[in-house]
DNA sequence: TTGAAAGCGCTAACAA
DNA sequence: TTGTTAGCGCTTTCAA
């Protein structure tokens, strides 16, 4: 019927009753511990399931010292850079057991500590945090009760909190390399807003374009506030080929440049391949970072008290928005 | 240093003892109870702030009953449509003082269900199912328990469960009749896959066409498993306009379609700014959607049991997609 | 204004 | 194979 609750919850004693027996022993037949006999065993299913009786994980959590649940806290729920992480932590923590809760900090770094803390209050075994925004002392303060692992390049390392992360040097170093090959040697790159990953993808592509005998073509302008104008701007300087800082920036230039224009972006987001030109664009490995996000989380768990900075590498994908320059 | 973790987080005794009180005090002094004297007060929470302690919400939501955890199951994170819900929920959630936690279905009804009674062993105080592929038999079952309101528009409506949806007959009539008062009569619509909403757009589509006095060219075709075989045989036929079941749907049109040829999308995700041209598109109010599925939630916890549908006007955006069609 | 004691639902010794 | 008992960390009477 509509509408209807019960009072209260079945509890294990509920079950006990129902089966006759005593509440050690449900708690022992729903765990299937083989110790149990088997008559008694399905008396004590049936009851449960009559009942609709589900466990209470926060009185198991309590008792036990631990929960099984992973949490992941996450800047923005809508960048679809983070959850394709995401989906790489559920693999790995669903193949060993514990549960993906997942809190949101609507970009806002007061919210993501807040949401940060509430998931320690939930005594949660272990944290990823994918996202940079998160201070180092909230995130020291949260290793200090749970192994806490994040994804991304901070600013400043934590201590006791391992990192991983990709190479942004590399991934510039391809993206600039594959436009050289391509014939371009007018390059600029849009690049970001001074966070350590943006300061990188720059270093790369100055580098590469000191390795190519281009040095004196290097033209930088940042997105600044304005992308839109920053892509104007620099496309009006009228380079073959632009290397952007991100696939955002990059779509701005495209939007921007004329046609023959070669550019490539940064993050392989699905938007590479929704827009016309599809763009070239360097993809970190996202899920694989995830899994080794557990894979970090869970070492912690089994005592490992050094602190681990992992950094893979990226891989350039070749799409429609890169080719020769025109003559 | 690197890689300290104290042997045991502090507890309420710990802080009890450092500020030589008893336990009930240090609880009622962190809460902030105002029948505990100044001195006291300040010395207790000293105490606590020295060794780091934080309430443990399982201890807590275990006495009390009550967790002031929201969950929010959704299908699919990577799909912005669902993240917009959730900040609705967020915004709400908050100013009632509960957290919201995310649990991640993946686009796999299995796993979904398996994810709703994770949230449910937490103990949460109410769930939004953000995803119509949990089967009804689930959520009636979560809804015995919890109160429960579901995102969407579901085959079947569950008992206990209340909905909040969006209007998809007046969505497709706005964008039908747009495209009509454009000037359009050669309008065709790309259709779903049979879900209730994609076949209330269709309904809506071919309502307007039959008012416009364009029944003769009502023309539908099903994305099925191809979209953009789909897309391609859908233009071939000529149409000066097409209304597309969703965004995606919409871009694989504009796709194939030569220029000059209207297209809107329905959802307004992020993908319609993105594309050139512009895509218009229908609008759900997502945000407010989340607001109110939290509302009702609120709602029931506060003693309704009669179940509530409700289904909110969708708005049409338009953008570069449509224009009068070329003579 | 403070403290003692009971108990939320469960697991984990230990005993029977 | 089953039952008894003692907590996990907290809130909540009820007394002092």
């Amino acid at each position: 019927m509509t509408g209807t609750r019960p009072r209260r919850r079945p509890t294990i004693v509920d079950v006990a009753e129902a089966a006759g027996v005593s509440k050690s022993l449900v708690s022992l037949a729903l765990r299937g511990d083989p110790g149990v006999s088997e008559a008694t065993g399905a008396r004590i299913l049936a009851a449960a399931d009559r009942l609709g009786y589900r466990s209470n994980r926060l009185a198991r959590g309590l008792v036990q010292g631990r929960t099984m649940i992973l949490g992941v806290l996450l800047t923005d729920l809508a960048n679809p850079y983070h959850t394709e992480v995401v989906a790489g932590v559920e693999e790995a923590a669903d193949a060993r057991g514990f549960t993906v809760l997942l809190a949101h900090g609507r970009r806002d770094r007061k919210r993501l500590e807040h949401q940060l803390d509430a998931l320690l209050q939930l005594n949660v075994d272990g944290v990823v945090v994918v996202s940079s925004w998160v201070g180092p002392r909230a995130l020291a303060d949260a290793a200090r009760r749970v192994p806490v692992v994040m994804v991304g390049r901070p600013r400043e390392f934590a201590p006791g909190v391992d990192t991983v992360a990709n190479d942004d040097v590399a991934g510039a170093r391809a993206a600039v390399r594959h436009l050289v090959e391509l014939g371009h040697t007018r390059i600029a790159h849009l690049s970001g807003s001074g966070s350590p990953s943006s300061r990188s993808r720059e270093e790369g592509y100055r580098e590469t374009m000191r390795e190519a005998g281009l040095a004196d073509e290097v033209l930088v302008r940042p997105v600044g506030t304005d992308r839109e104008q920053a892509a104007g701007a620099l496309v009006a300087a009228g380079p073959s080929a632009v290397f952007a800082v991100n696939d955002l920036a990059a779509l701005a230039v495209l939007d921007h440049a004329p046609p023959g224009v070669s550019v490539v972006g940064y993050d392989n987001t699905s938007l590479a391949e929704v827009v016309r030109p599809r763009l070239s664009s360097v993809d970190q490995p996202r899920a694989v970072m995830g899994t080794l996000a557990t894979e970090l989380l869970l070492e912690r768990m089994g005592g490992r008290t050094g602190d681990r900075h992992e950094v893979l590498t990226p891989t350039l994908v070749v799409r429609d928005s890169t080719a020769p320059p025109r003559p």
